[in-house]
DNA sequence: TTTAGCACTCGCATTCAAGGAGTGCTAACA
DNA sequence: TGTTAGCACTCCTTGAATGCGAGTGCTAAA
């Protein structure tokens, strides 16, 4: 068990690693003003949380580091709440204070206020469009061979399309097939669309089309949309500003993977409702090892859409970033969902 | 004047750096298969390329490197134009081929495909879509509160924004919105729409609709479309990997601008028909002086709407560069223009 | 005009010593 | 028993000295 003392010396090595990025020693903390003990008290205390496994040393005689196990318990019992400065707090309102939310447009935004607030990386997944429900359908005819569908959905969100055109469909055909997709398919959750199609629309356009096979080949193009989600960056410049990542080969075999959308989902990926908090080797993928990974999932009415989060080195400001990327997550989730409460 | 040798020599240098990195040497040159003079010669015709200005020394006792006004000669006079590998045909090809044009799609995977191509990185502006025609308004209400302003223009292009529903308009006022819109507006240029708006809209809304003002007010949003020039990024981490940018100063300072979009809009601006190749310092941006930046427009119906763009180090691999860009732009273009031409 | 030869330059890696920050340990102190 | 002063020790950092090697410039000969 930890000492009160070994608590705030702790505190004390990992605040100020946080701040200098230097290794910090013991005759530093024994000269801050709320501090009554000498430097080789200290050294006791430092070397007890090393045997610990809480701090180590980068060499014998340099000052301490915190270790993981150390920043783990920095973040699960020693951090102290976090007051959001007014800057903060305003930049955040100001992004949902828009009278108009285009929902991709303030995810896309969030993105970067949250890596210039942070001055970390950004990333934001999402918003999840499976669940919501189609509003409308539209086809309009550029020319002889193409046209646009679009889709729309309950959340505002608006999908669309280039397709071909088979010479074989003739524009009261195309009415025809808008009608039948927008009464069957309004108001069903877009994850439904597929089975819906299958089961109703396919019959339907068999008895009122005559070149059935092109329409049905038609409509299964237009309403073919993407699902994968959508992965938003800011700031990844900042990383370059960081000491521990002076050093290039990092930075690139990192910069690199955050290109892979598949591990970048991985490495976001939420386990529980809050703030998850992945410290160095935690984040299973060894070119993460000197970094921390924040995320927190935002919701639409309830459901968990999509997930913002930060990339910083496991030297992170922990407190201010939570902070920050906590106000965000709900500010966001309450946006989205206060937004389209009223919308059938 | 240059003599053959000179000629010879300053290109062996260029392309010995290129592939490099390092100064060359009299020796190593003299060493080659296909030069039979020995490296005394070989030293006083870099010696009067030096002074002449087409070559530098790092240091006095080093090989020599291409100083900017090398590399323009190079580009200008020495170029062998470069057959692309069938790698790299087909690779552009299959981006072209995909029966269903998204314009905005394509314009995206272009800066992908060229970073993978290039091992540089690439930006991508555009496409403006300030001379395409307006096809088809739509409003489409969420809720009582909220509703959805669809435009298609004739390139396909589908641009949309959330608006705020006032109460005063019901859902009949919509439909009558929606058809003037429509009638007065189908074919109209968007850079036109504003004036056409204030001309002939806004009478026929006051004749038309009760509440008059919050008519205008939503129909001035709806038709309020993002016109900035979209910007794409490819590879950016490729710049990494570039011996060049082993200082991570630079890599920062130069990633930080290309976050900017007016200084990427400045770098990128073609100066005339075809490629436009800038040099170091020709940049005019002191973060770039070690940079080099080519790019082309893409166009529509013959009218440039975008720009395609690689940046990379002034030691780049001008002659495979500049058959991609080249390439890359004029089947963007063409894929472009094929697929709308017959669009009114 | 070209080439061989040679002295010279400069960057780079290695070595070494001095300096300094910080530790661990021991013994004394409260 | 917990705390502190003192001191030897470790190891990083810095800077100067050194040798090596790649490459040059110049001169004189072919």
């Amino acid at each position: 068990m930890l000492t009160e003392r070994q608590l705030f010396i702790l505190q004390a090595i990992i605040d100020g690693y946080i701040q200098s990025a230097e290794p910090v020693g013991s005759r530093s903390i024994s000269k801050r003003q709320d501090v009554n003990y000498s430097p080789a008290t200290i050294r006791n205390d430092m070397a007890d949380l090393e045997e610990m496994g809480y701090l180590e040393k980068p060499h014998s005689s340099s000052g301490r580091i915190p270790s993981e196990k150390g920043y783990r318990h920095y973040v699960d019992h020693l951090l102290l709440p976090h007051r959001l400065s007014s800057k903060e707090i305003e930049n955040m309102k100001s992004l949902f204070a828009k009278d108009f939310l285009q929902v991709e447009e303030v995810v896309k935004q969030s993105a970067t206020i949250l890596s210039e607030l942070t001055s970390y990386a950004s990333i934001v997944l999402g918003p999840e469009i499976f669940e919501s429900k189609l509003k409308q359908v539209q086809i309009i005819p550029l020319n002889n061979q193409t046209a646009v569908a679009i889709l729309v959905t309950n959340t505002g969100h608006v999908e669309n399309q280039t397709v071909s055109l088979p010479d074989t469909l003739d524009g009261s055909d195309l009415e025809k097939i808008t009608n039948i997709l927008n009464d069957k398919l309004k108001n069903v959750p877009l994850y439904q669309v597929q089975k819906k199609m299958e089961e109703e629309v396919g019959a339907l356009l068999k008895r009122h089309i005559k070149s059935y096979k092109d329409a049905m080949f038609f409509t299964e193009e237009t309403l073919q949309k993407s699902s994968q989600e959508k992965v938003f960056y800011g700031g990844k410049t900042n990383l370059l500003f960081q000491p521990e990542f002076r050093d290039i080969e990092k930075v690139r075999t990192i910069f690199t993977l955050l290109e892979e959308d598949d591990t970048v989902q991985e490495l976001l990926k939420p386990e529980h409702d809050g703030l998850t908090i992945r410290i160095g080797q935690e984040n299973d993928n060894v070119a993460f090892e000197n970094c921390t990974i924040i995320s927190a999932a935002y919701s639409f009415n309830g459901r968990p859409v999509g997930t913002v989060g930060i990339v910083g080195p496991t030297r992170m400001e922990y407190p201010r970033v939570i902070g920050i990327i906590d106000h965000l997550s709900k500010g966001l989730s309450n946006a989205l969902t206060n937004l389209y409460k009223k919308g059938s």
